[in-house]
DNA sequence: AACGACATGTAAACAGTTACATGATTCA
DNA sequence: TGAATCATGTAACTGTTTACATGTCGTT
């Protein structure tokens, strides 16, 4: 995936820095945060994570903190001005529209060699994963009804409506797209 | 983008293989045909076509046919026995769900610090783009009507509803998320 | 002391795009 | 003959994951 536009680092540099933007996180941190049900939306790994701080610091974007004010051997990271500034600089540019491949398509686009079955059983799975995925969705929902009632709550549960509009726009697709296949087997 | 499964190609691999196993084209033809509207779900570049084409070719599931049966210089290809069950073993595999990062929801989730305003119109920005690619997609609907009846044509519109269906969700959900977020600035 | 969880880091591989180089064909 | 377009190819780069290496800390 390239950058559309023309910001110097990557999408996953951004998404850190605006992660750092909230306060001082180590890399273990980062990670953390990132594999919580909230952000859902944006994965790393440890290997992008790290190097990613390592090029933020020789950036002068984000600057390392002394650690050990808390536990464990952690490097803590904080965000600069400079940092800030390039960071507002991203959030102010909108995101163009990612076109993603979608597999499930090109498998029932040249399906007709393994048979309609093959077809509606492929769709039958996908949905099956979608609707585990919609009781997930609901779930998050429920959980943060019970939080506070600031704008980044209120952003949370705008997220969250996201997932579950597009989950239930695939599962209605789903069940339209079977229906019009079975009349084939 | 991992594999999930155990396919011991990558999925631009299976990709060409797939469109291969309708007759036989060369790179360029195969290039042609991922641009056209059809299948708007799956692009590739040349610089990843012709490779592919190579490994296909040396791992012996795709043989090069003697061109200059058809006009220009080209080389064409043909799929073998051999790329035709490796094709079915992945036709056969339902796809995993595919989590791809969300740019938009990223920016709104650390937006606070640009303000609301801006949150709202990177919302309207990408509605804007939504809409417009809603119309695209009304408009390869109708085309499609004209065409045959044929299980090939259905799938076509099932792809086409598919992303009918994903940009109608998009859009009510940019309507809603500027509502809520309205009621903040 | 030894074990498991915590934490950082890196090398290699993978997937894919961009930009360029090269040559063939067509047509004015 | 020159320009445009057709066609193949590749080198360099970007971005990312996987698998591994290393060391630390807390606990038994």
């Amino acid at each position: 995936m390239t950058n559309a536009s023309d910001h110097p680092f990557s999408q996953s540099t951004y998404g850190i820095l605006a992660i750092l933007s909230e306060g001082a996180k180590s890399g273990y941190e980062i990670k953390k945060f990132l594999s919580g049900q909230e952000l859902f939306y944006w994965r790393e790994s440890f290997g992008n994570i790290y190097p990613i701080l390592k090029k933020l610091k020789a950036q002068g974007l984000v600057r390392q903190i002394d650690a050990d004010i808390r536990k464990k051997r952690r490097i803590y990271y904080e965000i600069t001005e400079d940092g800030h500034a390039e960071l507002r600089r991203w959030l102010t540019t909108p995101p163009a529209l990612t076109r993603f491949r979608v597999e499930l398509l090109m498998k029932l686009r040249f399906g007709e060699i393994s048979g309609v079955e093959n077809m509606i059983s492929n769709i039958e799975h996908y949905r099956e994963l979608n609707i585990a995925e919609i009781d997930e969705c609901r779930e998050l929902i429920e959980s943060m009804k019970e939080n506070g009632e600031g704008l980044t709550d209120e952003v949370r549960a705008i997220a969250a409506l996201y997932l579950l509009r597009f989950k239930q726009a695939m599962n209605d697709w789903c069940t339209e797209s079977i229906e019009i296949l079975d009349r084939w087997s």
